[in-house]
DNA sequence: TTTAGGG
DNA sequence: CCCTAAA
């Protein structure tokens, strides 16, 4: 069943005039603070009632797939990053025809979360939106907007739970789990709710969510204010475990006087996601279940290709928060780790470097947004990466340049001296410090197992690569391979001449082969010029190598570098050269 | 997986 | 040296 017509068929920027004007327009109460709680509490208590009747049967995810009444392959794969394709009609009329008898009215609304009836649906909306916008202060409110409270919602409630299964395109096992795991712990769990919390009276509760949400409430409905808090702390739980930023066995809070303390099983158990659950709307179901897809590079940090990204930097205080959607380039993955180990806490606003102080209520709740912060390409040497309060900081931020490193000099030009280049055991005494055990002299062998004794004194999961100087043997190696293999065949050359070298990927050779021929050329410019003064820029290779660089180079021409080549020195008188063409020398 | 090329 | 696209 793929029926995917041009009226389901969702963009993103639709999504995002049905966040702005239109839904606000339909309901602006539910963007609404204080005085029209009360509806967020209506709408939230309403819940239960709906989702029971949706979860006893009506709705089922496991039938609705064996049954065939829309294809799960289509489904997942309808719903890509940037476009929510589903065919929610056809679901739509599939569900409906279904379960039209029982109740219709309750999956017409659960369907029009997804569906684009959502644009003029008379009827609420999913309390989760409701719910987060409710929980935030006005001010907050319009510049948030639809689609952040989405991600939050999805990043909060049930990614922790799914989150290894992400990568997986397997949605059938997502929605069998939705229907049958996820549902029984996330009914008991609310009915439940906390012990410690019950006990609270309003006071307390009106305290507690002061110090959660960072403002008052006038609500004074018990259940309302345990089901905030308990969304409050299941979002600590949820920061601190399902993300994995940081493991943490409990998170408590401390309110009035008592200690409510959550403790979250590690690496996103199933347990996680019965907390994660509690305040879910079930008949999100649906709804976030297309959105969670949409938005599941946010948990796993695994960035796949260009995601719509959720650009957020929250102020100080929080009065403003900036939600873009942009399709940006992915940061490098490298960029990643090393943002997640960054002890930095800083966070520069784009055109300002004030420290970024997140309340920490709104810190919470905003942060898995920015979770998957991403920096726009050409913004300057300083992107800006915030994260939660995991990290210890709010932000961190991670310097474009690469990484400096430490202890490592350059093995200049005494590798070659005055020698010849055959003496490579000689050659740079400072190299070995973190590569080469020189003792183990052989000049091939040397370079076997250098690797192993520096990743050892690597930072922890920094995949980056320490500059490696070439040695004189390895350049001559490489000479060596190309001389026998032609360039561009680093693969080979790697296998015959670096076998043992685990340090020198053919991307190496290719790279060092760029180089040497970069600075052959430019050798013979400086050459050219007689600039007696000039002193050599290539003193780290001997000319004489450079020169059979370059003849090397005439028979091998990259097609690229080609205009290099030749120009000058009567191109030697180099024999093997017979095919070669001589470029004629330029100027 | 390899290669080429940009950064 | 890293990253990505293309093959």
């Amino acid at each position: 069943m793929n029926i995917t017509s041009k009226d389901s068929l969702i963009t993103s920027d639709e999504i995002a005039n049905m966040f702005t004007s239109k839904f606000s327009e339909v309901d602006l109460s539910l963007f609404a603070a204080s005085e029209q709680e009360a509806i967020g509490v209506e709408h939230f208590l309403v819940e239960p009632k709906c989702n029971q009747n949706l979860l006893g049967g009506t709705f089922d995810f496991e039938a609705f797939h064996s049954q065939k009444f829309f294809d799960v392959e289509d489904f997942s794969g309808a719903i890509e990053y940037d476009e929510i394709k589903a065919d929610f009609n056809a679901v739509h009329s599939n569900l409906t025809r279904e379960a039209q008898e029982e109740t219709p009215e309750l999956l017409e609304e659960m369907l029009q979360v997804a569906g684009d009836e959502v644009l003029d649906g008379k009827t609420r909306l999913p309390t989760c939106e409701e719910f987060i916008l409710d929980a935030k202060p006005a001010d907050e409110v319009t510049i948030l907007g639809h689609g952040s409270c989405k991600v939050s919602c999805v990043g909060n409630v049930g990614l922790g739970r799914y989150s290894p299964d992400f990568h997986e395109r397997d949605s059938a096992a997502e929605i069998s789990n939705m229907s049958s795991a996820s549902v029984p712990a996330l009914e008991s769990t609310y009915n439940q709710n906390s012990p410690v919390l019950d006990e609270m009276t309003v006071q307390e509760l009106h305290e507690a969510f002061k110090s959660m949400f960072g403002r008052e409430t006038s609500v004074t409905d018990k259940q309302w204010l345990k089901c905030h808090l308990l969304f409050g702390l299941q979002n600590q739980v949820q920061l601190d475990n399902g993300l994995n930023l940081i493991k943490r066995d409990t998170t408590s809070y401390k309110i009035g006087g008592k200690t409510v303390c959550f403790s979250s099983c590690d690496s996103s158990g199933s347990a996680t996601g019965s907390i994660n659950s509690v305040l879910v709307d079930k008949t999100m179901a649906v709804g976030w279940h297309v959105e969670r897809k949409r938005f599941a590079g946010l948990d796993t940090l695994k960035t796949s290709s260009e995601d719509s990204k959720i650009d957020l930097c929250s102020l100080d205080g929080g009065d403003e928060a900036l939600v873009t959607q942009k399709r940006l380039r992915k940061p490098p993955k490298r960029y990643i780790e090393e943002s997640m180990e960054d002890k930095s806490r800083y966070c520069k606003r784009k055109n300002g470097d004030c420290e970024v102080v997140y309340k920490e209520s709104r810190e919470k709740l905003l942060s898995v947004r920015s979770h998957k912060r991403l920096y726009p390409k050409g913004f300057g040497a300083a992107p800006m990466v915030c994260q939660d309060k995991s990290f210890k900081g709010s932000c961190i931020q991670v310097p474009f340049g690469l990484p400096v490193e430490e202890g490592h000099t350059e093995t200049d030009s005494s590798s070659w001296n005055s020698e010849d280049f055959k003496d490579d055991r000689l050659s740079s005494p400072n190299e070995e410090v973190d590569t080469e055990p020189h003792s183990a002299r052989s000049q091939d062998e040397i370079c076997g197992d250098g690797f192993i004794t520096r990743s050892s004194t690597q930072k922890v999961s920094s995949h980056r690569k320490h500059h490696i100087s070439w040695t004189s043997s390895e350049v001559m190696k490489l000479i060596e391979g190309v001389t026998r293999c032609g360039v561009g065949r680093w693969a080979e050359i790697k296998r015959l001449m670096f076998s043992s070298s685990s340090r020198r990927t053919p991307v190496d050779l290719k790279d060092k082969w760029r180089n040497l021929l970069r600075a052959s050329y430019a050798q013979l410019q400086c050459k050219r010029k007689v600039k007696q003064g000039q002193k050599q820029v290539s003193n780290q290779v001997p000319e004489s190598v450079l020169w059979r660089v370059r003849e090397l180079s005439t028979t091998y021409p990259y097609q690229r570098e080609r205009k290099f080549k030749v120009s000058c020195t009567d191109s030697s008188n180099f024999s093997a050269s017979t095919n070669n063409i001589l470029v004629p020398l330029s100027t």
